[in-house]
DNA sequence: ACTTAAGCGAGACGGTACGTCTCGTCTTAAC
DNA sequence: GTTAAGACGAGACGTACCGTCTCGCTTAAGT
């Protein structure tokens, strides 16, 4: 993230590189990413096809950082009350999956892992990662401790982020109402 | 799936379907869904491209009539034990997620559900809904009558689908011991 | 030349062949050939850039083809007054040196051969060669027997070429008048 | 060539204009003067791009100034003896075409006048007219008044210069052994 | 057997986007 | 005030697939 480049020659542009970033999260919010040109944004901003290559190597990191605010999930709080926490994870979850670019990426981010691993591996070292440890974290401290094994904490993490997935993103179900309440009851049964 | 077609002229040649199919089976294991191209498969099976739009409207058509047989899912069983049944549900969706060549194809059909409605509306209606509604039923039996109100069978089914699609086709995650009694223990306590 | 393909598959379109070859022309009388670009003369002939290179595999190649008719000198005539017949080379090479397209093309075929050597080689093989050896035997005939080695021939060949070559390419003189004459005088003198 | 920029600031480097077309030189007889860049001349000389088009408008005055002092042909001789000015000429004329830099360049000048016709203009003003007018003078006291009309020395000096150019620039002959004479005898018969 | 209608291979075609290249200009900080 | 470094807009390069379109041949069912 930090920029090391030597200090010398003609400074990065911030107008493009803003001009490019606006025309990339417009662009997917009109025509989703697989119909996504590199080409269409270039015009869209202004700016040469090799601005954008010079900087972002694939389309991947380009809309990664392109909707970066809009991903961005950040960690699960620790207060005294780890059901709470645990119903914040869920909470973050679901709003993130709500919003309309965050939705868009994450979805292509897994969708094309398959023949873009790097997106798939930024996607999951930036936000998948650092937000499941302390997920996990407070998953852990919420439990009894003979349901608190890691392979359990792991499956419910699974439970959580699949059954958000699933309606979010694959049933494109917007009423997420009851939802959290549910995961919740399923968690923590009694 | 009925051919409405005259019956005068040259008949479709099944040798080339059987090649056409092989061939893309062979290109979905080797290459991906979005690797694939018409192309590619049209020359490994000695094919004018011409004979495969003939046949297939697009790509998403082609793909899953060439998985048909691994993607196929049936419907849940109908005993006098309802949690066996949803058990055998679960079981079903394991064991298909698990193949190969259905993984990618599945994968596939909720992936590019953005830019081809089309095979994502085949996919749902051939196999999701029927799956769904039987999975559902099975649900129904199995639940106390103060939990099984629709909303709440419907949020189960999610929780099923999401947390194996998850491990199988997100986390690619082979090992699927302990995930059945798991997603049991979570719908039915006690 | 002949056209030795098999006969499957579709046939080659005269109607794009003939439109690429006339937008190659106009463009080299507009614009040059070094200015010529493969990507105009695709817009001009409304035709798709890979048309034009699975037929021709350079610019000069297909620059070549679009001037043929305007290019080609063919061979010195062989009567029984063979200083008529020099006279005929000379004026043969006027001639094609005064059109306008071939000038341009001939220029480019020598200007280039530094970058392109294929165009110099098919212009030499195709045009020079050929006249060469006809305007020599033609210029043996016509010279006494102590002039007539092979040297001096060439030599005076490449008096004549050069001159030519100079008055109307280099210096662009449109007036020949004289010229001809005057060549004639300086080869065979008295 | 003088260099009226105001005397004040940082004084124009030497040491990089020398850098600079010394690497022109080097890049010209590698690749010559179509594949001749910018770019790598800039690298080649470790100099920014910006600094050369700062002092040369065009590639054209760069590779001309590089070459000054190959290209550089001078004046014809005035003696008493006009035949052996004459023969001076030609010599001056084989003897520049045959160095390899300035082989190169007066090519390039002459066959980029299409695209490029200041390069062309400065060539003809500062090498070609000086000489032809000085060869243009030694022809008509070489010649008797019956042969000595402008337009019959142009012709011949034409016939010189493109029987040169032919043969060392165009066929790339590098035996010039011989020409001398037989152009002196084309021009000079008895 | 003869006709006729489709199936089929080969492959040409107009498009669109790719990712790369070089051009000539512009913008800094360093000297 | 010039310089090296190097970002930038422009635009052509040659390639890859797309989905469509001829072709000439092959294959059967209907005559």
């Amino acid at each position: 993230m930090t920029n090391d480049r030597p200090k010398r020659g003609r400074p990065r542009s911030h107008t493009s590189r803003e001009a490019i970033l606006g025309a990339v999260r417009h662009r997917l919010l009109a025509d989703g990413y697989l119909r996504l040109t590199i080409e269409a944004v270039a015009a869209e901003a202004g700016v040469s096809k090799a601005t954008i290559y010079r900087w972002w190597k694939t389309k991947g990191e380009l809309v990664l950082e392109a909707a970066e605010g809009d991903i961005s999930i950040g960690l699960v709080p620790e207060t005294n009350d780890p059901r709470a926490d645990v119903e914040a994870a869920i909470h973050q979850l679901v709003d993130t999956f709500s919003r309309p670019l965050a939705s868009i990426v994450i979805f292509a981010a897994i969708a094309t892992g398959e023949s873009d691993p790097v997106m798939a591996q930024i996607f999951r070292d930036r936000y998948v990662y650092p937000w499941r440890v302390s997920a996990a974290a407070a998953m852990v401290r919420a439990l009894p401790e003979d349901r608190s094994e890691a392979s359990e904490v792991q499956f419910l993490l699974d439970v959580i982020v699949g059954t958000v997935f699933q309606r979010t993103l694959v049933l494109r179900e917007p009423n997420t109402v009851g939802l959290k309440g549910r995961l919740m009851s399923v968690i923590f049964p009694i």
